[in-house]
DNA sequence: TTGTCATGCATAC
DNA sequence: TATGCCTGACAAG
């Protein structure tokens, strides 16, 4: 279940571990199978995430877009040095298959009898794979998503044009928050509202919405044009923050009030990791007044209702 | 074991 | 506003 800074990590790995290469292409679920032939044999170009979509461009301009929705997952195999991780040691000799890193819902090594290793390769797909992309000694495999797609450059770039600006992604930062205080200030829709609209600002969901209002104290019943221009650049600047945080660690750790002992606690225990986020009825961190849940858009809100007003 | 919910969003009504 | 995607974590029994 990911949030943009997941799909950033995730085009990191297809960077580094299949850019620059031939892919063989399949849909062992079948319902990708004329994208998987269009795309199978093509070297892949270059990945690139926007947002929540990964775009990945083969040789021939083709690119392959995805969206993993709320329970699409990545997994991704490969030899212990093809891996890497920084880590090749023990790969002397036969090379040693390593069992999936799952990129997606949620991020870790899956657990096996073999201490991680593989019997064979490349590994039998597990679920509903609806699209493989697999080298000679990598294999990426695609679960759930809500969006797998080929499209034409044109089409493709009219889909990253549908998007608001990405802060891990713009060339000129400054000047994309820019057209973001714009898009957050010009419309009376709640700012709550309007930060998951992905138009707006591209790769915000649910925990990052609700923790960015609290980190600005402000009630997400705002209506956008009444946000301050400042204080919606202060949104965007602080959304930078969090997103190359997350994109760092892969955890996505919002509150600023940790040491490192805390950080270390809250890696290990979810429920430590948010201001606001899934503590409904619990106290607020900084005032004590229970945090409040309601639905905002068919979608849980969570604000500490004396913080943010 | 079964049921519910979830970090998203396009589509149909 | 409801549904589907097709999965995994967790709670309840």
């Amino acid at each position: 279940m990911p949030e943009g800074h997941t799909v950033h990590r995730i085009a990191h790995r297809f960077t580094r571990d299949l850019v620059g290469r031939e892919v063989a292409v399949s849909s062992p679920q079948g319902r990708f199978a004329a994208g998987a032939r269009r795309l199978d044999g093509q070297r892949l170009v270059r990945a690139s995430a926007v947002g929540k979509q990964l775009f990945c461009t083969f040789d021939s301009g083709d690119v392959l877009r995805v969206h993993l929705g709320l329970y699409g997952a990545w997994d991704f195999y490969g030899t212990v040095s093809g891996i890497g991780d920084g880590d090749t040691s023990g790969s002397m000799g036969a090379p040693r298959l390593r069992r999936a890193v799952r990129m997606g819902e949620d991020e870790r090594e899956q657990p096996s009898a073999e201490g991680g290793l593989l019997a064979h390769f490349p590994p039998d797909p597990v679920g509903q794979v609806r699209v493989r992309l697999a080298t000679d000694d990598t294999v990426a495999d695609l679960r759930g998503p809500s969006a797998c797609e080929v499209l034409d450059p044109d089409a493709a770039r009219a889909a990253v044009d549908r998007l608001g600006p990405d802060p891990a992604t713009a060339s000129d930062v400054a000047a994309a928050g820019e057209v973001v205080v714009d898009r957050l200030t010009g419309r009376s829709v709640a700012v709550g509202q309007l930060l998951m609209d992905q138009s707006v600002v591209a790769g915000i969901g649910n925990i990052y919405r609700a923790e960015l209002l609290f980190r600005a104290r402000l009630d997400p019943h705002t209506p956008g044009r009444q946000v301050p221009r400042e204080l919606a650049r202060a949104l965007w600047e602080d959304w930078a923050v969090l997103l190359a945080d997350g994109i760092r660690t892969g955890v996505m750790l919002t509150r600023e009030d940790l040491d490192d002992e805390g950080r270390v606690a809250a890696v290990i225990d979810p429920t430590l990791r948010h201001w606001v986020y899934g503590r409904g009825g619990e106290p607020c961190r900084v005032c004590g007044t229970p945090v409040v849940v309601e639905e905002m858009a068919a979608r849980k809100l969570y604000l500490c209702p004396s913080c943010q007003r």
